[in-house]
DNA sequence: ACCTGAACACCGTTCAAGT
DNA sequence: ACCTGAACACCGTTCAAGT
């Protein structure tokens, strides 16, 4: 005899985020899952293959907004403009959602990594900023040069990893107008 | 009666360093460390606090390693010379140290951080280049631009980020090129 | 068709008991 | 003084049994 559907994929997703975002990785286990939808936690096994798979499907949730936030900074047609909006859409979404930012960069894990397509607009803004900047030929080598600026940098941050003082607004600032003339300069 | 130790911290740490380039942060288990020394778990309490006071020790001996290769490869007196042996020699820490340089930089956690002074060495001679190419005054903002890029550069490869072809050893030397460029030039 | 309790193989950690 | 088995509170996951 069938019983109705005591939860839902969404619903887990929704929960599994409201735990990633308050406790990390290690504080989201099936079980506390399992009891914010209101089932036992075999049930959660009926929508999802495994734990990892869960954070898969986190993952690529992550990487969704991350990529539309960049896209829709970008788009103004002056590069240097274009530079400086998506550095700081990109670092306004770390600081508004750590965990999601986390997972996206640190799960080493291939089983976790979404598909290509799903960073396709983020990668075309930024491809797009740096072959203006830099020319055609060095797109792909500016574009690697300010992903890894800029993920260096927040991620830095977010490790609380910058402990000699000063401003690191400015420090963020200072990096972008910087990266913008290192792009722009002929190599030496 | 007392009983001779039949294990030591070194022999844990040791144990521990194996564990965890082999099978990473998640695979260092106490029940792994006990019988790669040779005890039962219990035993490792004597020595070490909690798993979490092990990773600790690792995390600092691991920044000590890396600030050491850093120091090693500065020095040479010319600034530019200077950011590319230290940028390469970051890079070769981590590429051959990938777990040692993956807990340096990916561990939020409060309790795991070591003193500021074992970085001292590194610090020192990142902010001396900074400050030879722009100026004592952006010495710190310059050195921050530098660790974020190479960090940031470095633990994308390590996650296998970079996924649009081209040359990686390329685009790590063209960013060397041009954040000394970037250094080096007056603000716009 | 979905949910559950019971079970299994793991964790980290504590502690009384052994030597 | 150090080591151990047993125990506790957790994990993820499987599966037969219930509805």
């Amino acid at each position: 005899m069938p019983t109705p559907a005591r939860t839902s994929l969404d619903a887990i997703i929704a929960a599994a985020w409201t735990i990633l975002e308050m406790d990390g990785l290690e504080g989201l286990t099936m079980q506390r899952v399992a009891v914010a939808v209101g089932v036992r936690p075999p049930s959660l096994y009926k929508r999802v293959r495994s734990r990892g798979d869960l954070v898969r499907l986190l993952v690529e949730d992550a990487h969704r907004r991350l990529a539309a936030a960049i896209d829709a900074a970008a788009g103004s047609g002056d590069p240097w403009r274009d530079l400086a909006a998506v550095a700081h859409a990109f670092r306004a979404f770390a600081h508004a959602h750590p965990r999601a930012y986390e997972i996206v960069f640190g799960s080493i894990r291939e089983d976790w990594r979404p598909d290509l397509a799903t960073l396709a607009p983020a990668n075309d803004a930024v491809l797009s900023i740096a072959a203006s900047l830099a020319g055609p030929d060095q797109a792909l080598n500016g574009a690697r040069m300010l992903v890894a600026w800029a993920h260096g940098f927040v991620s830095m941050e977010l490790a609380g990893a910058f402990r000699l003082g000063g401003d690191i607004d400015d420090a963020f600032t200072f990096g972008i107008e910087r990266l913008a003339v290192a792009l722009a300069a002929p190599a030496r």
